[in-house]
DNA sequence: TTGTACGCGTTATCAC
DNA sequence: GTGATAACGCGTACAA
């Protein structure tokens, strides 16, 4: 079965101090009812040998990886990767691992990533992902599993969920501009982009509708080279419009666009970027966004596993909610 | 010690389904010596109980786990998202999990996850970490677990390398620009940047040094927001300058900077960014950078991996070539 | 084709 | 304080 046997195993620690392998578990794991003398003479063969006890075969006795998945669309985006750093700095703190389950978008993937993370063994994942519906995390539920779901509100035995409060702002936002602003908007739709985009979208519409006002949408490629090559044309034709875009990458590629089209921002072309990263205050003109700080969120998230798995009392529910920070993008 | 006994097991599937649970691991794995109809059975069982393998125990019985641990400064920086991006595609394809190693450019977190790569049974890592020298690698190494580095020469069984090659882009960036170029040129260095940085700071001053021309050396904050404040004041006194940047947000906050302080560029300031990304292309003016695509990087190296723990004939070094990429903020 | 029995490396429950 | 020994869930020779 194993042609290379070269792990130090317990046994042999065992054997080579003259204990047995239940003292030496003790001796790992700090337990007080162990003679300081064989305690330090244990120690010394484990170093001597390099001993490292498995990961493996401690999950499978305990019944506790010191692993918690990541279910995320994508590794690439900043927003995603601001998160991360959150959740990896708070992780560290508590001697967690991240194992990461990436979905690319696709539903397909993401079942498959569910499936996964089941077998895996993780001690609880958390969720940030637009593909899994309810029904997915119910699933990952009944598995018992330990779940923190950003963005999509379930309720369950040992779930605890983040919400993004984007609706309210960006409801406040068009709401000002109608009354001091003229433009059209324009609202930068994206497909596969999630049910977060998706929200946003519906409030955007409504609140358009709910005032009486006319509105655009644009669909575009999630790509800031596409899109940027796609608002050239549109300039061409158009010459002023307030665009709402997902990121700020893609806020970038319209206001770059209007400003090589000879357009001026603010005055011609408004952008607003709707996740807004610390590069919308790097790009110039700055871009106004609504802001949520994601290695916050990232932090909160897995502040909120480690709790659930330590069965601590909590809020199940937290809510972050975003604020508009105007910069030189808009005019408002 | 298991107060919550819930997970399906292989010997419940056997039970149920009239087997044995050789049979099931055999129908869980394909094994093609099982009757069409008994794998029907077995199968069917599988589905109506919600079966789930466990990794851990299969990880422990075969001595593999589909496990990649994936050693990072931080998951925060633009070039290392792109990278994760490049691995976690590559990785997907094989059936492999990537487990992040984050060590905060802090050598003791550093050592703290050599550790844990170990004792976490992966199959194996791919390290891009400046913190880690090649003593620690070696370490990795003589557990036996196939590594691929990124950014760092070791020769060792079951050790594949990826380096960069940014001196050759530099020197030659540095010399046409002593033809051509008159201003001054300044490293902006880091604290705890690395190797990387380091080989590169080092073939600027040897560049200048052959010249025998005069250089200057920057200690900056990795921070676009105090490098931003730092470089308002230095542009109080100074008033052109070449300056060499660690990464694009860095490069950014020189170059804005000096547009804030009323230079211009590429006139009186110019500014290039070592790591360039897709940020050099979307702010303005456009970054001029060296280019390596760290997505196609962390594809290779996730490859290389592959072929590794598959034994597959291969280069053990590949190089990446750093390309330099002309734009807005540098003369030539 | 199928079943038995053992091993993987560790923890935990007993006795002593 | 220490040592057997039974789990943990699965793969796999070997036997049937």
């Amino acid at each position: 079965m194993k042609n290379i046997k070269d792990r130090v195993t317990i046994y042999e620690v065992a054997k080579a101090s003259g204990v047995s392998l239940a003292t030496v578990s003790r001796v790992i794991n700090n337990n007080d009812n162990v003679t300081e003398t064989t305690r330090i003479k244990v120690q010394e063969t484990i170093r001597r040998l390099g001993y490292k006890p498995s990961a493996l075969a401690r999950g499978l006795a305990t019944n506790r990886t010191t692993n918690i998945g990541i279910v995320i669309p994508n590794a690439n985006y900043v927003y995603i990767a601001n998160m991360l750093n959150g959740m990896t700095d708070e992780a560290k703190d508590k001697g967690y691992q991240l194992t990461l389950f990436v979905t690319n978008h696709s539903k397909d993937d993401a079942l498959q990533m569910v499936e996964k993370v089941i077998t895996s063994h993780v001690d609880g994942a958390i969720i940030f992902d637009d593909e899994l519906d309810v029904e997915e995390v119910n699933k990952l539920s009944s598995y018992k599993i330990p779940l923190v779901v950003i963005n999509n509100n379930v309720i369950a035995e040992r779930v605890a969920c983040i919400n993004f409060g984007y609706e309210h702002a960006i409801r406040s936002v068009i709401n000002s501009y109608f009354e001091k602003g003229d433009k059209k908007m324009y609202f930068l739709h994206l497909h596969h982009s999630g049910r977060l985009l998706q929200r946003i979208e519906k409030a955007f519409v409504d609140t358009h509708v709910e005032a009486m006002r006319g509105y655009g949408i644009y669909s575009i490629e999630d790509s800031y080279r596409q899109t940027y090559s796609d608002f050239m044309e549109i300039f061409k034709s158009t010459h002023s419009g307030y665009f709402l875009a997902h990121r700020d990458s893609l806020a970038a590629a319209v206001l770059n666009a209007a400003i090589d089209s000879g357009l001026r921002v603010p005055q011609d072309v408004e952008v607003l970027s709707i996740i807004g990263t610390k590069y919308a205050s790097i790009l110039r003109p700055h871009i106004s966004s609504l802001h949520i700080d994601l290695k916050e969120v990232g932090a909160k998230a897995m502040q909120m596993m480690t709790d659930l798995l330590g069965e601590i009392e909590m809020q199940h529910v937290h809510k972050f909610e975003s604020t508009f920070v105007k910069r030189d993008s808009t005019q408002y």
